[in-house]
DNA sequence: ATATTTTTTTAGGTTACTCTAAATTTATTT
DNA sequence: AAATAAATTTAGAGTAACCTAAAAAAATAT
């Protein structure tokens, strides 16, 4: 239906849309993050208009229409499904999946990314913290981070976990980390990454990355 | 460095060249097989020889060069992990996951090729029983075929299994076979593609198309 | 309120890949 | 070995997505 070059102009206008509180996407915004010339843009916005994926009027600026809002969170779906399975199952760290989720994510089989999502046990949060939309588009509103990418001092209180096997979750409880714990980042060793850190106001000990990244905060 | 066309072309320059015992491929079995018109397969052939990809004297048919063939090799073997990947961890049947791996082949990372490897357990045949290169390109130069593809009274011997995890193993040392065994497929239930086999000379029992379709055998 | 700057669009062009129709080369038949 | 048929290539054109340069509209400044 539509291409893939059209895909990425829909997740652009998306994401663009979000940070700029629903207000109109101009055409050098989308320039600016696409690296395209405005002029280029201008060209597609002409075509997925008439396709009627975007409300675009000249010199006014784009929105999503219906139809093209759905399209885009598809493609998020997707494309943040993808970087989970990357960081869980193929073992990739959450700063390498970026690139190779933007290919994957245009795989155009609706079952074959059914499956990966049973298949990932239906998760809610990517590896960024970012929600992901279930098959319906719908998803939190809200975005958490990612314990491992906090910066030394700062604290968070656990939100969600991404890695769900028994053998974690019975691991977290060990170290008395749950849901709503406030976990402060003391330090961060530079060789592997791992953190120390305090939990809850008395403990203070030294976790792996490998579990850092498996936990969401919010701050 | 090569375009999702220029890979097409190649991978079915390829396949051809086996099928025909190494004889120069003609535009005409091209344009057939990939079903695109004589005209336009000729100037990508031209596109091809002037990055060497393949030899190519004018009306005189294509062969691939040295480099031509490791790429081309190197994108069976992306296929051919994908559909492993589809069918054994996505639970996808193994006539559905041609179409699937054909996307996702040309994903480009040579790292994520790799890790699913790896994931895999370096399996050493996809579902339909051709050999998958191994990262240097080396594979077996032969086919197995899948059980569960053998026609009624059709026989053949154990050559080897795609899922290898121990529950399936000891459950196929339970019925007795193992690599060797002649099987020879009595009938098959149209519900549930299950199989009555007989193994070796004696036993005759019934086995479903789950385990059927693990067991790749020689004719 | 006019002049200037910025943004956006239009006009015309390029590349990759495809097509049809016509011309050329090779293969086959008599 | 010439005539015919089949295969292949050339020529010319179309589409998608991009580009630069120039024109037009909107926003900003004086």
């Amino acid at each position: 239906m539509a291409s893939l070059t059209e895909e990425n102009y829909l997740k652009s206008i998306h994401s663009l849309m979000e940070k700029s509180s629903s207000a109109p996407v101009t055409t050098n915004d989308l320039s600016a993050a696409m690296k395209i010339k405005a002029a280029s843009v201008t060209d597609m916005l002409k075509k997925l208009s008439a396709k009627k994926l975007i409300h675009y009027k000249k010199y006014q600026g784009v929105l999503l229409t219906h139809t093209g809002k759905l399209l885009a969170i598809s493609i998020i779906r997707k494309h943040r499904l993808w970087e989970l399975f990357l960081t869980e199952k193929l073992k990739f760290s959450w700063d390498q999946v970026h690139e190779m989720a933007e290919e994957l994510e245009h795989v155009s089989s609706q079952q074959l990314i059914e499956r990966l999502d049973a298949f990932l046990g239906h998760p809610k949060f990517d590896p960024h913290g970012d929600p992901i939309p279930d098959h319906n588009g719908k998803m939190a509103d809200y975005k958490f981070f990612n314990l491992s990418s906090l910066t030394i001092n700062e604290k968070g209180k656990v939100a969600t976990v991404i890695e769900q096997q028994p053998s974690f979750l019975k691991h977290l409880n060990k170290l008395n980390i749950k849901v709503g714990t406030t976990i402060k980042v003391l330090d961060r060793v530079d060789f592997d990454k791992s953190l120390t850190i305090s939990v809850g106001s008395s403990s203070l000990f030294s976790i792996s990355n490998e579990i850092a990244k498996n936990i969401l905060v919010s701050k």
